[in-house]
DNA sequence: GCAATAGTGTCTATCAGACATTATGTG
DNA sequence: CACATAATGTCTGATAGACACTATTGC
């Protein structure tokens, strides 16, 4: 006990058709500040870490009441806590990172039950827009949360290359292709086809299911699924938070 | 504000001389508790964080308030705050793990200036007779810190694949033979030196002094140091935290 | 057939690991 | 010289990237 107020944020990606070009873009839903201190400005979705409740259960509750998307994966980012990261009272932050699906996102606070969040305070970001340096061009976030997104960013590009973090944004069943377009939005570059598809194939990652997708006016692909047994992601001996583990 | 106790905890690394064979080992001092819960129990070092000073200033004092060492390399590891991982009120725990140099661990209680710590209740053990799983054989540590140390032996032996972290256990020059060593202490297995040094001078992370080593009876070896112009980890964004950011 | 994407094959540069060889100090 | 370790060289198998080629659908 040592009056530091602890509280989570929780960066949020979702792949959502870019505002100009349409094409899947890495995005972020942020909450703008109705109250001092930085009243007004955008910043991650988080609050106050309820005592008897888990930091990760915590993460998800604020995330869902804040902006109404429920994430397929959750995981602890980091935990910022300089003194002066807030004005008045101390306030630590556990930070976590989450994935979404487009099917995971409510566009309308959630009719019959739960807490409605406020639509007209959150809004959807492209992620390459955020996360820039203190003092350079580019939208500016409340608290320290610049160098927040900077860091999940880094983390999320950095996971995406070496675990299958990527189901994290797909449905139960996926083409090759469809894959790789996620990691190409998340790495924003292109990938080769075959490559990338030797790649996948020999990490033992994803199964055939057997079927294929038709109706496309070009050969049918094959439709994966991933590997159940196989880990989503390496974390060590911690293993991943599924949304099982988070309530 | 919300009545949460906030503490820092620190698994602290160092290669010292196996208490059997006598070759180095990599080890980890830990304090013995003099108290409820769990008293007479191991636990990583740690304390509550004050209110004026950044997670990584209390790490850093809390550890030398109890340990009487002082690490070369900080690092934040994980937060941990599970409800029920301590008895009575909750308490959250910023972890971070630390490596220090044979010359940064004092024996002895420093005689002239700052608290001195319980020689008593410290003790260090061999990395890999800790962070058993629950329930199996070995040594357990109060509270959840088995499972802490099992992710800082994790983190740590990931780390020194792809980084340079092996310098937080060097002196500022070594050949080498020394830093090979260190890997294979901390990898708990035997390198190729040939191989093992042209990853390390094709890594460009070392530079040759120009000096040799004499008084081996055989060739006498290079002596390196540590390219200053580059990081000494890859944290992303965050950078690493050296002693001089620590306070 | 044509367009479009799925899927396979092949070549090459790079790199890690195994291991042979040479170099240079001390006793 | 013998010995021990330092330092360099060479071979090989695995792999990532570039890219050519074949397969299969809809129109």
């Amino acid at each position: 006990m040592n009056g530091i107020g602890l509280a989570v944020s929780t960066v949020i990606f979702a792949l959502r058709p870019h505002p100009e070009t349409g094409r899947p873009v890495l995005s972020i839903p942020l909450v703008r500040r109705t109250r001092a201190p930085f009243e007004g400005l955008w910043c991650l979705p988080g609050g106050w870490v309820d005592p008897a409740e888990s930091l990760a259960t915590s993460a998800g509750r604020t995330l869902v009441e804040t902006t109404g998307v429920r994430p397929s994966y959750l995981e602890q980012l980091y935990t910022f806590g300089a003194p002066d990261r807030s004005p008045g009272d101390r306030v630590v932050s556990v930070v976590y990172w989450a994935l979404v699906r487009p099917d995971q996102i409510g566009e309308r606070p959630p009719s019959s039950k739960g807490p409605a969040f406020d639509a007209e305070n959150v809004a959807w970001f492209v992620a390459d827009s955020l996360g820039s340096p203190r003092g350079s061009d580019g939208l500016h976030l409340a608290f320290d949360h610049d160098a927040v997104v900077a860091y999940a960013l880094w983390r999320l590009r950095t996971k995406v290359e070496y675990s299958a973090i990527a189901q994290g944004f797909l449905g139960s069943t996926f083409t090759l292709s469809e894959l790789r377009q996620v990691h190409e939005a998340v790495l924003d570059r292109e990938l080769d086809p075959a490559n990338f598809r030797r790649q996948v194939e020999g990490s033992g990652t994803i199964v055939a299911t057997g079927e294929h997708v038709l109706g496309g006016r070009h050969r049918p692909p094959r439709l994966y699924r991933y590997d159940t047994s196989a880990p989503l992601v390496d974390n060590g001996p911690l293993g991943e938070l599924t949304p099982g583990e988070m309530s």
